[in-house]
DNA sequence: CTTTTTCCCTGGACGC
DNA sequence: TGCGTCCAGGGAAAAA
């Protein structure tokens, strides 16, 4: 599913070709991707309008048009977006069709139609993304001492707090997984619970498990796929994540499975220990754990 | 306010 | 082989 790696990787391969592209034809055949407006008007509004830029926030890929009207697309579980100069094979599961003043072709696939086209007025993206998107985890601003600001007075789990995009935008269940791992922090263990220096771990942890997807160009669990058609190769070293009963990598311990915020999840119980039994004391565990200047 | 649950979708895996 | 059931999960919305 694509997280921030995946949707970076597309950006990255779209940005060439896209900008400054004029889209000359738009067909929306399915009328859920944009709804609640109509398909056909929708696809009237964007035939005409020149790429200017292509961005991201989040999992949000953000096409900037030179009229400052913005597609925000969305890819949720299993959509993805095809560029090609040589024309495309049929697809059942196509949603929508672009053709592009130079020739070619983008398409959207998306076998579970859970993903979205929203297309904004000038100024309307920063009030849509805002209330909706934390830190993002790449970005400068991110550092331990700020995840340690996103995380205090939360008592859900952890790994419930990283999966909200109002925390850190663009992380999903798979990274989430990972960096746990990494950091070997328990998901369960209170978002609020975690010391200084197990922010800093996870701090490092989530840079490192986005930066190793985005170097191998994400992850192809089946649908996710680049703009040319090719695979990423990150699912090949998942340390937790799709894992359950193989030996951790660390101790060997065999991977653990069990469900958080409604989400698989894959941990290992040797090297990220269970969070002590919630006891009459836990909702204030000590001074100490109060991150100051970390 | 925070946190949890439900819902949307389809197809692949699995049991019988 | 064919059917029924479960599972995958991002995010909006409803419920707690």
């Amino acid at each position: 599913m694509p997280e921030l790696p995946e949707v970076e990787t597309v950006r990255r391969r779209l940005e060439p070709v896209l900008t400054g592209r004029r889209f000359e034809r738009v067909e929306i055949s399915d009328p859920r991707l944009v709804r609640p407006h109509e398909p056909d008007e929708v696809a009237a509004e964007l035939q005409g309008e020149r790429v200017a830029s292509v961005e991201r926030r989040g999992k949000y890929l953000i096409l900037r048009f030179e009229t400052d009207r913005v597609l925000l697309i969305h890819l949720r579980m299993t959509g993805s977006l095809r560029h090609s100069s040589a024309g495309l094979d049929d697809d059942p599961h196509r949603r929508a069709l672009v053709k592009l003043d130079d020739g070619s072709d983008v398409a959207y696939r998306d076998v579970r139609r859970f993903g979205t086209w929203l297309l904004l007025e000038p100024g309307e993206l920063d009030a849509y993304l805002a209330p909706r998107l934390g830190e993002e985890p790449l970005d400068a601003p991110f550092t331990a001492a700020r995840l340690g600001q996103l995380l205090a007075r939360r008592r859900a789990p952890v790994k419930a707090a990283l999966l909200d995009q109002r925390t850190l935008a663009g992380m999903g269940n798979i990274y989430v997984d990972e960096a746990l791992w990494r950091a070997k922090i328990h998901p369960l263990r209170p978002a609020e619970s975690l010391e200084p220096n197990e922010l800093r771990r996870l701090h490092r942890a989530v840079r490192t498990s986005l930066e190793h997807g985005l170097a191998r160009q994400g992850s192809t669990l089946r649908d996710y796929k680049l703009p040319d058609g090719a695979s990423g190769s990150m699912q090949h070293e998942f340390k937790v994540y799709g894992r359950g009963g193989e030996p951790c990598d660390r101790c060997a311990t065999p991977i653990a499975k069990i469900r958080v915020a409604g989400r698989g999840t894959w941990f290992c119980p040797t090297c990220q220990p269970e969070p002590q039994a919630a006891s009459s004391s836990s909702s204030v565990p000590s001074r100490s754990s109060r991150q100051s200047s970390v």
